[in-house]
DNA sequence: GCCGTTTTCGGCCCGACTGTTTTCAGTCG
């Protein structure tokens, strides 16, 4: 979970706490606030506010001026802005330091699990006295849960599982790992004899890093049938639920996966609805509301009188709004946008001319030099960087002076025997702990392009950290930081950096930021993406390739791109190869 | 706690499914 995270840090003193611990600090509020049974819609505002400040695309911090101010932010009034800047400054505030005062700290764990909300929750803490998911377990062990009233066996068994699940595996699949499932899913459901359109909907569809499940979509007019396929799938190892309209499963993998069975004429209400966000889904029928509409999973309604819901362009031109494309649905300034007449005309992958950033069997890849290259006229790509590691990379087998001038000729020799696609020279160069580069200048100098990259020394503080790569930055050999944050999702954490020092720097600096679009990276990820755009700093996408078969990341590292508003423009391997040329060059001491 | 083209109070999205209930509360998305 984001904040909980985002909690183990403390903010260290003199420095500003980051927009994510700010939304951090709205989330714990809010479960706390659930669990005392509070007025649902003061917890809603805690959570709806702590989404728009874990996405503000500036940092809170800087973003205060005459012009700024925190209660403009939509959904934060007087009483939220005030909070913001208590956490701003103290990293947590009064309300939160009091709620954990007065309550088991254990407690808020018990929301995670599936099947338990607030009021459940607050009661097994009441009559048995469990603070913890540990505690839950034992107590369902036992055969104690079933002993209140309103808690049946069937009830006490789903807790032990969630609880069991919960303490022993992954909470969000990456992105890559359930696409993958949904999509070998889809194609069997969509085998079925009557005719239907599968569609993967939710977080799936909108590209996001980790999906805690996945939404699949189907419209039909068999839907039984369409049902009944559904469930019968191989990998089914569990049915959570199953109606005439919904069903719900678990595979055998632990990736649940949600039906919805809709007639072909909601589609488009049906894909809105269930692609979300949530918060996205809510703005929409408030402006829905004003203008005496609903919206719902069926259609747009005036009165009883269904006006829209075909396709998705229906429903929101039913609210006097162009489409607006799933990744930015997240209600953080989209619906502005789209009003406004100011969507960004986000990237697509077509828009990609090469790729900066791949490794061949001379460091850790596993295909040669050629191999890489048919891979990537495959792609239709023009250009690629070949990025091996340095040597202070050991268990990379990285290259030294002698290896890396073999691989420049290597490269040299391939390019006058072939057209397409042209391979530049580059390197993954390691930033040493003090910010030098691990390789010698005048080796640099010979490059199209250097990609520096930090991988040890992971632990420094975050004040030695960015200076680390500050002063990497510098070097005037230096093109393009790689994977800025060192974060492995679900693996781990990100280096602590001040990222937004960063992004200043390497716009004062003409560098340039890689959107690493490698399935385990995404590094920067969409919040920071966005944060890059607004201050003008453009970006490198790359794949991050071990094999021929890594090329095809760059799809994940599009789906981020999109999700932070880039645009072609705003990425420099979308340029012809003679304009990307004098790009680099800027950077490499010209 | 937020918000306002019916505005400073009284709303705040809404439909489906489960489990334990005899009519509904809790949870989910």
């Amino acid at each position: 979970m984001a904040h909980t995270l985002a909690l183990q840090r403390t903010a260290s003193p003199g420095v500003a706490a980051s927009n994510a611990e700010v939304g951090g600090v709205f989330d714990e509020i809010a479960d706390w606030l659930e669990l005392d049974g509070a007025n649902p819609f003061r917890v809603r505002a805690y959570r709806n506010a702590a989404r728009t400040v874990g996405g503000w695309p500036q940092p809170l911090v800087t973003w205060r001026d005459p012009a700024h101010r925190l209660a403009d932010l939509p959904g934060i009034g007087n009483d939220l802005a005030g909070k913001i800047e208590e956490i701003l400054a103290t990293g947590s505030c009064h309300l939160l330091r009091e709620l954990r005062r007065t309550h088991p700290r254990g407690l808020t764990a018990l929301l995670r699990l599936p099947g338990l909300g607030p009021r459940r929750a607050q009661r097994l803490h009441d009559e048995l006295g469990i603070t913890s998911v540990a505690g839950l377990l034992r107590a369902a062990r036992a055969g104690r849960i079933q002993t209140i009233k309103g808690f049946g066996k069937d009830t006490e068994r789903h807790l032990l599982e969630a609880a069991v699940q919960s303490l022993g595996t992954v909470h969000r699949w990456k992105l890559s790992d359930a696409l993958q499932q949904a999509e070998a899913l889809a194609s069997y459901v969509q085998g079925a004899p009557e005719p239907a359109r599968v569609v993967l909907a939710g977080s799936l569809r909108r590209w996001r890093e980790t999906v805690g499940d996945v939404d699949m979509l189907v419209a039909t007019g068999h839907g039984s049938a369409l049902s009944r396929r559904f469930l019968s799938y191989p990998m089914v190892h569990r049915v959570l639920a199953q109606g005439a309209t919904r069903s719900s499963v678990v595979l055998r993998s632990g990736l649940q996966v949600d039906l919805r069975v809709v007639r072909p004429a909601s589609l488009g209400a049906a894909l809105v609805y269930f692609t979300g966000s949530k918060a996205h889904n809510l703005a929409l029928r408030g402006l829905a509301r004003k203008r005496g509409m609903k919206v719902n999973e069926y259609g747009v309604y005036h009165g009883s009188r269904r006006i829209a819901g075909f396709t998705e362009a229906s429903v929101y031109a039913s609210i006097d709004l162009p489409p607006i494309p799933p990744e930015l649905r997240e209600n953080l300034g989209e619906i502005e946008a789209a009003a406004a007449g100011t969507l960004p005309s986000l990237i697509e992958l077509k828009d990609v001319r090469g790729d900066l950033h791949s490794h061949t069997e001379a460091s850790d890849g596993r295909a040669d030099l050629e191999t890489m290259a048919r891979a990537a006229a495959a792609a239709g790509l023009e250009y690629l960087a070949i990025t091996d590691h340095s040597h202070g990379l050991a268990v990379a087998r990285g290259l030294d002076r002698r290896r890396l001038l073999a691989q420049i000729e290597a490269i040299d020799r391939f390019n006058e025997t072939h057209v397409a696609p042209v391979l530049l020279k580059g390197i993954e160069v390691d930033i040493l702990e003090d910010g030098r580069l691990d390789l010698p200048d005048d080796l640099l100098a010979r490059l199209d392009l250097v990609v520096g990259a930090v991988h040890s020394h992971f632990d420094l503080s975050r004040e030695r950290q960015t200076t680390r790569l500050l002063r990497a930055m510098d070097h005037r050999c230096f093109s393009i930081l790689a994977h800025p944050t060192g974060r492995l999702i679900e693996e781990r954490a990100p280096y602590a950096v001040d990222i937004e020092r960063i992004v200043r720097h390497a716009r004062e600096r003409g560098c340039f930021l890689e959107a690493n679009a490698h399935p385990d990276r995404l590094d920067l990820d969409d919040v920071h993406c966005r944060l890059a755009k607004a201050a003008g700093v453009p970006l490198a996408i790359g794949s991050d390739a071990h094999d021929a078969g890594g090329l095809a990341a760059l799809r994940f590292g599009i789906g981020q791109l999109r999700r932070g508003w880039i645009e072609a423009k705003d990425v420099i391997n979308t340029l012809p190869l003679p304009a990307l040329r004098a790009r680099l060059a800027t950077t490499m001491g010209a």
